[in-house]
Formats: C-alpha cells, sequence, structure tokens
DNA sequence: TGGGTCATGTAACCTGTTACATGATTAG
DNA sequence: CTAATCATGTAACAGGTTACATGACCCA
C-alpha cells in the first residue's frame, strides 16, 4: 500500500526521499502515517523492482539528494494496482478497541473518555477550518483540477469521519448520563 | 494493541487461544483483525511478561486445549492501558490512498469504483440487520449490561461508519456525474 | 469419503516503529 | 548561539500476513 502511495506521487513529478516524506505528512498522513526511514527503505524495494530510477543532483546552499522517477513498469503497477479490486473496508480502530472494555471503568471515567475524544475532534476542525497546509501540492494541483478533485474528496472524507466520531462520541455520553440520573432518582 | 485486546478478552473468563481467535472474529473483528498465527504468538509473549497463565485441560472427543487466563499482573497491565490518555486518530484506510489516485482513471471507471463501495456498504448493512453472530458472547453479556453496553457502542459506530462511508461515496458519483453532464452540454 | 469444526502451532516474510547518526545551512 | 530545515540513512525490534503442517472427530 505505502508502496503504490509512493508510486502514485512520483507519478506527479519526480522527488526525493525527503519530499515524499514531507508530501505524506501534509496529504496522505490522515489515513496512511509513514515514517521516514520506511519511505528511504521502500525507495530500495522500489528501484530493486525496477518501478523507479534515482539520479543524484547536487545542490547548493543544500545537501545533495537523489531524485527518484517512476519507470514505465513503475507506471504499469500503479495502473493495476488501481484497477485491482477492493475486498473489505480493513479498519484498524485503537479507540474502539479500548471501548469495547470500558466496562472496566467507572461512568464518570468513561464520559472524561468520550470527552476527550469529542475534544480530539473539535481541534481537528479547527486545524481544518484554517488555511490548507498542502500549498505546494495544490499550486500544481489547480494547474489540473481533475487530479484535486480527488484529493478534495480524501479531505471530504475525513471532515465528515471525524463529525461520526463526534457524533458518536455524543451519544455515548448522552447515554451514559441517562444511566447516572436513573441511578440518583432511585 | 492485539496482546491488550487479548488481555481484555481473557479478563471475562479463561479461553484456549482458538476461543480467543473465534471471539475476535464476530466481535472485534470489524476494527482489528487477527491472524491465529498471531494469536498464539501474543500468548507466549504476555506468558513471558507473566500477565497471563496456561493450563492443559484434556477433553474427550475433541482435541486437548491450553486454558489461558489473567494474572494479576495482567489485570493491573488492562487497567494501565485502558487509563492510557490517547493521541490522535490513528486511521488506515486503503479506499482513501485509492482514492487520492483516482485522478489516473476516467471518470466512469471511478463511478463505478464508488459504486462498488457503496454495494459493499449494503452488503455490510444487510449483514448487520440480520441476527447477531456473536451470541455466545451476547448471552453472558445480557448478565451483565454494564458490559454489553459498551459492545453495543462499537456496534453503533460500525453502522455509522459505513452509513458516512456510504453517504460520502454518493457525494463523489454525483460529483462525477454532474462533470460528465457539463461536458455533454457543451 | 470428503468437508467442516476443534485445536495446536512453525517458518518465512513483509510492514511499521523507535532510536540513533551525520552534517551543512539558515532564520530568529 | 540555538533551533529548525534539508537530506541521507542504518539497526533493531515489534507487529501483521501467508502458507503450511498435523490429526481426530462428526455429519452428510
Amino acid at each position: 500500500m505505502l508502496k503504490h502511495g509512493i508510486l502514485g506521487l512520483l507519478n506527479y513529478g519526480s522527488m526525493s526521499g525527503y519530499d515524499i516524506m514531507r508530501t505524506f505528512k501534509n496529504s496522505l498522513d490522515f489515513f496512511w502515517t509513514a515514517q521516514t526511514s520506511q519511505i528511504y527503505r521502500e525507495l530500495q524495494t522500489l528501484k530493486k523492482k525496477g518501478w523507479v530510477t534515482d539520479q543524484n543532483v547536487v545542490q547548493s546552499g543544500k545537501p545533495d539528494k537523489k531524485l527518484f522517477s517512476i519507470t514505465e513498469s513503475g507506471k504499469e503497477e500503479l495502473n493495476r494496482w488501481l484497477a485491482e479490486e477492493d475486498t473489505g473496508f480493513e479498519t484498524r480502530s485503537p479507540i474502539m478497541m479500548k471501548t469495547f472494555f470500558r466496562g472496566e471503568k467507572s461512568i464518570d471515567e468513561n464520559i472524561e473518555f468520550f470527552s476527550r475524544i469529542q475534544r480530539s475532534c473539535g481541534e481537528f476542525m479547527s486545524e481544518m477550518s484554517g488555511p490548507p497546509k498542502n500549498i505546494s501540492m495544490y499550486e500544481q494541483a489547480v494547474k489540473n483540477p481533475m487530479i484535486s478533485m480527488y484529493w478534495k474528496m480524501t479531505i471530504k472524507y475525513g471532515v465528515m469521519y471525524i463529525q461520526t466520531l463526534n457524533e458518536w462520541a455524543g451519544q455515548c455520553i448522552k447515554e451514559l448520563e441517562e444511566i447516572k440520573n436513573e441511578s440518583t432518582d432511585d
């Protein structure tokens, strides 16, 4: 999956490992995180597979860099992956894992747990409403609205996802508070 | 994370590796998948850490099994983990990764891509509306509504998540179809 | 007699995380 | 002068996936 993410980015233009890392951080990071070390390792694998090539670029005032470019067979692989039929949703949610076992904790502690989720959602939303971080990528994309459209779809998903999580946490809190009131009434 | 999932299950009662595997499949599977091989490996790690103990149980008509039980220090670890403050959302979404790069494909292919997501959502929802698979776990939980409440919250989240995904895919299709109509009108 | 469930795992591999190392330039 | 940015990576470990192996019992 990360391999194809890297191929996809290189398909927009040649980049160094460092460029890829930054692009990941300010565009794909929300739904796929990647460490620098992993990106450099994957680039070596992609090179071995013949999907990318690299060349040294001497820079003045900055350290030299390796520019990676996608090859024809790399483009074929990218297209094969995009055409592949997906099966299932493959979510992995630490939040749900913890929620599942929260019966061990008191109602008040759990209200606090869900409130913390809501606070995180709020922080995320206010970050989102500010100016977009991925300016340099946007600049390129504006030239080709057919590409930036899909980027915007993933951002839209991110917003909807956080809103849903926020709403869900709210419902959980409400449920817990009703239980608290019932037991106080007796 | 899987370690704590296993500890959490063993906290409800002693189980064999096989029992844990089945419980995972019909309750935690949606937000955390685990292979059998991984569960057996993790159980060995948990044993080394002193969080679980095991004993052989001879069965007639079935192969012998190893019953794993949580220890006091295992319970402490479970509680420590539950009290831990979470940072971030940590989503990993293959669907979004593919969406991000769909500019490579035609509008019609992409409408088909989003329609396939909607079909998967539909299948998921009709499975959910049927009788719950995790009957044996429910039986136990009914005795303690304070525990089953949190399980139901995770199921609720699953439903809301799929609904959001479905709605998002619908909006994407709408957007693509508008573009199609615009270019036909010219 | 063939497939499903129960029950255990090993081996190899791939992917992801954490910590560390190096070193120049530039902005505050 | 100090922290951030640019730029490369290695090493070790943790976590996840795929494939394989074994064997008995039960039901159709």
